[in-house]
DNA sequence: GCCGTTTTCGGCCCGACTGTTTTCAGTCG
């Protein structure tokens, strides 16, 4: 459940937690622990933050205060912090790399380096091979054995895996324990049920009056690999692709108290809890405690989330939102809001077909979209300069609009529309002539050469081409592949100005590891106004399915249905074109 | 070190599992 650190910043955060939580401080490490998750959790957004109002600036984000802000500008103006360096002068050990190590702790990270002088994992390697992690004061075999094979899992691991990749085969794991007699209910929690991008491990919950029995099905389920602990409420196994599977079993009555407190992020949890004792209750996954004076704690709520949240007299934030930002406020003043529901998109507004790179003919295309329940889809193939996918030029595009002309005399209650995926060239100028753009129904318009400009140069080149008036959306605008590929460098907040001027649309592009826009800038991008649409760049007749995690972004990006242009039905798209155009 | 309808001091979430220990510390979520 706990997000990684992804840079520099966050990760010395995080070794400032380490170094206190061996020097056995009570407080200290998870004050940094907080900031290092509030820092990786921003991303750029933080020196951006820095720059903008310095400081002052970065008290105001969750978790940092005055010594850790200035810590930040510290790091920011040097690069370095004088009191990490010390630290790391007295105790030179990667302490982050060894923390990655489950079941590694500071406590043992303190031991291993006192008694060992262990610096980093190719050190605790060779202390392995040569049996001396057994030998330390309070340690055995088994421990030593234990983070040996964590060990070989860390180096194996493939970390997290895309919300696209790991959701189907979480809904697999969960099919297959409601299969077992004794399981009454069973559902994901933790990051998958928050619809996280990427997920570092499954996170199921299950009830039963049998909970060995059920704890054994899932211990042997095919998808499992290995087992790393087996209680009597819980395991923990490790699955054939690669990553951890937690199943955490109770009592029926309980589900919803479980379900609440293995959804919300670590400090939506913290931060609910925290509330919850101000307000003279206490909470845990066993249900929301009265807490009295002398007596023993009166449960009033455990059967469902919502029950938990209404005693607090709270609404209940979709899971979604659960991630300890506004949403507790926002729930408090029962002013959270009205998330566009899944399936509430109506068509696909970028979809190339076998002219360019895709798999399919258009009308291939067009009756799997339709036999998913969608009334239209726009035909975005490349345009010329990207000769890879075997990209349009205007003559080929005309000759494209003559078939789906013919094609929707044919299909009932289904529209294609004529549209492109047109190439930004370097300056900004798009890669058809505005003769041929004017002709088409929806033109998107993309990036996919130059990813490394200076983010003055690549905004200008985006703006440049958001200001053409015939264009609709921009596609993928940051052009980030999770894992590969970093975003391009936008100025997100004059491109959403640009979009509010000229009327173009933003996509939130429903490839597993694009998910472009992100969370975050749709966040942005809704406070702001805009329209968005959510598309699937379907490259076959099965991408469609992808839609709901488009949707998932959007309900993480705090959208409503009206935010999202395609929930409009077919005649209503229309009218918005044609107004755009005039 | 952070934070505030208990606000500049004095609190800081809670429970399960493991291993090595005869009652608990460390780790995790």
């Amino acid at each position: 459940m706990v997000m990684k650190p992804s840079n520099e910043l966050s990760k010395i955060l995080l070794e400032f937690s380490i170094y206190h939580a061996i020097k056995d401080d009570d407080f200290k490490p998870r004050a940094y622990e907080l900031a290092s998750e509030s820092v990786a959790g921003l991303g750029n957004q933080i020196r951006q933050t820095w720059k903008d109002e310095g400081i002052k600036g970065l008290m105001e984000l969750p978790g940092i205060g005055e010594g850790i802000a200035k810590k930040i500008d510290e790091y920011y103006r040097n690069g370095k912090i004088k009191e990490h360096v010390k630290i790391k002068r007295e105790m030179p050990v990667e302490m982050f790399q060894l923390s990655q190590i489950e079941g590694l702790g500071p406590k043992h990270i303190g031991e291993l380096w006192k008694h060992l002088k262990i610096k980093n994992i190719k050190d605790l390697k060779q202390a392995i091979s040569k049996n001396k992690l057994q030998e330390l004061p309070g340690w055995g075999k088994k421990s030593q054995a234990k983070i040996a094979r964590r060990l070989k899992l860390f180096e194996k691991a493939s970390g997290r895996m895309l919300l696209g990749v790991i959701l189907p085969i979480a809904e697999d794991i969960v099919t297959d324990l409601k299969k077992n007699k004794h399981v009454k209910r069973c559902s994901l929690a933790g990051s998958i049920r928050r619809r996280q991008e990427t997920c570092g491990d499954i996170d199921l919950i299950a009830t039963t009056n049998s909970p060995e029995k059920v704890i054994d099905a899932f211990c042997g389920l095919r998808q499992v690999k290995s087992v790393h602990e087996r209680g009597k409420a819980k395991a923990s196994v490790r699955l054939h692709i690669g990553i951890d599977a937690d199943l955490r079993v109770v009592r029926d009555e309980i589900y919803g108290a479980t379900l609440q407190y293995f959804t919300g992020n670590k400090r939506h949890n913290v931060l609910l809890r925290q509330y919850a004792l101000e307000k003279g209750y206490t909470l845990s996954e066993y249900g929301l405690f009265k807490r009295i004076k002398g007596k023993k704690d009166k449960l009033v709520a455990c059967k469902t989330e919502k029950q938990i949240y209404k005693q607090l007299r709270m609404d209940t934030p979709p899971p979604e939102l659960r991630v300890g930002d506004e949403e507790l406020e926002a729930a408090k003043a029962h002013k959270l809001p009205k998330l566009i529901p899944y399936g509430s998109v109506r068509g696909d507004l970028q979809v190339q077909s076998d002219w360019s790179d895709g798999s399919a003919s258009i009308e291939e295309l067009a009756q799997a979209a339709k036999s998913q329940g969608l009334q239209y889809m726009a035909i975005t193939d490349h345009t010329e300069s990207l000769t890879i996918a075997n990209g349009l030029n205007e003559k080929r595009l005309a000759k494209q609009g003559k078939e789906i002309n013919e094609l929707n005399k044919k299909l009932r209650g289904f529209k294609i529309l004529k549209g492109t995926e047109c190439d930004i060239l370097k300056d900004g100028t798009l890669d058809l002539p505005n003769k041929a753009l004017s002709k088409l129904d929806f033109v998107g318009i993309a990036i996919h050469s130059h990813f490394s400009l200076s983010q003055k140069e690549q905004t200008a080149r985006v703006l440049k081409a958001m200001s053409n008036p015939n264009v609709h959306c921009l596609f993928h605008p940051t052009c980030r592949l999770i894992g590969k590929r970093e975003a391009i460098k936008l100025d997100m907040d004059e491109i959403i100005t640009a979009a509010k001027k000229h009327r173009v649309l933003l996509e939130i592009n429903c490839m597993p590891d694009r998910m472009d826009l992100n969370d975050r800038l749709t966040r942005s991008a809704v406070q702001a106004g805009i329209k968005l649409v959510i598309n699937t760049d379907a490259h076959s007749p099965d991408h469609f399915k992808l839609l709901h995690l488009g949707e998932s972004i959007a309900r993480r990006g705090w959208a409503a249905k009206s935010d999202i242009l395609n929930t409009k039905n077919t005649k209503q798209l229309l009218a918005w074109i044609v107004k755009k155009s005039s």
